[in-house]
DNA sequence: ATATTAACCAAACAAATGTTTGTTTAACGG
DNA sequence: CCGTTAAACAAACATTTGTTTGGTTAATAT
């Protein structure tokens, strides 16, 4: 782990170097979130970030590599968030909805790169659909753990909330409209309705 | 309406015209399911359907037009589907898990169709998305009525079990594998842990 | 001052893209 | 038998695609 040794790392010529990388990354997320990935360019990416097609390949070798930077730093961002709402609560349904009020914000809160996770990845490329696909397995794990240590009957009933919580909080990225009930009011509300089915 | 009059038409040469055009269309379903819309190209597609690229052109005159085609006939057959299902149902709730399964049954039964439908849009035309959107709303809005039946408190309850359950049951394409439950009983499943939640 | 180098530009590359055109084939109707 | 026509082919079209190459600039290090 050398993120101490960079941030501690002041010098000029550090702070040049990979400069622009993040706008780049940003560009490609915010592109791929629009567009999706064979719908995005190269040369739709490159405008975003204000230079020129050629110049993107300083940066990162391929198309395919800013697609998988873009999926590992979303769900770093998400997982992240996750974790920072659920420390400290004790309850498992509370652990659970703040959880999900968090996932939910990071997704539909406008940015770009958790929502670049939830789109389904390119089927022609086996090694980076599988790279792709292990990211967001460990990113879910989570909430196994924490539909694990509810009180429930048996292990398949915290398989079926667990689906149908996580398939419904995603699929809200297709009918949310920012104005209405904010993300951690319909998180509220979806875990309300399963909570109440076991007790 | 003339379908009664095309049916009854077994002429030589009805029956010759628009011979291939059905099978132009299936591999136009196959190619968007698995590649997505701006993944598949019209090469695919010709391959698929066993002739060449330019021939397609005499059925569908652009690529636009594969997609509305095949997500019209998508949004019919599971619309139909789900008709079939709840007819002759009379209990709110048992007429919804049975909607809720022929929905999830036309989804991961491997037809091509209904999974086209539930891709995402291209978002640079809009005329096009217009037209997707107006077509799967129009089918959703079956899923409104029979949540309008169930016997909740008030309206808001209804909004929000149908957000969810159509959520749950829309992303389990992600993650459905056959060999496990089967998708009538998923949906069982899906409704019981929602129902057990208002009694 | 000079050499180095991070970062980008300018221009091209081959391949793939959606689409068009003119032609052929074969089944049908008169 | 012959004209018509549904349906497809063969070959190209202009454009767009991901990527490469060699040069340019300006900040940094020595």
């Amino acid at each position: 782990m050398d993120t101490a040794v960079e941030l501690a790392d002041r010098s000029p010529m550090t702070r040049r170097r990979n400069n622009r990388r993040s706008a780049v990354l940003d560009a490609a997320a915010r592109c791929f979130r629009r567009q999706g990935y064979a719908g995005t360019t190269m040369r739709d990416i490159a405008a975003d970030a204000g230079m020129l097609p050629g110049s993107l390949y300083y940066h990162y070798p391929a198309k395919s590599a800013l697609l998988v930077a873009v999926h590992e730093e979303g769900v770093r961002r998400i997982a992240e968030a996750v974790d920072l709402a659920v420390a400290g609560i004790a309850d498992p349904w509370q652990r659970l909805e703040a959880a999900l009020a968090a996932h939910m914000e990071t997704l539909l809160g406008g940015g770009d790169y958790a929502l670049v996770v939830l789109r389904d990845v390119p089927a022609d490329d086996p090694d980076l659909r599988a790279r792709l696909v292990e990211l967001r397995d460990e990113y879910e794990e989570r909430f196994r753990l924490l539909c694990q240590a509810l009180p429930l009957d048996d292990r398949s009933s915290q398989y079926w909330l667990r689906m149908m919580v996580l398939g419904a909080a995603n699929w809200s990225r297709t009918w949310y409209r920012p104005g209405g009930e904010t993300p951690a009011a319909i998180a509220r509300r979806f875990v309300h309705l399963l909570k109440g089915s076991t007790e």
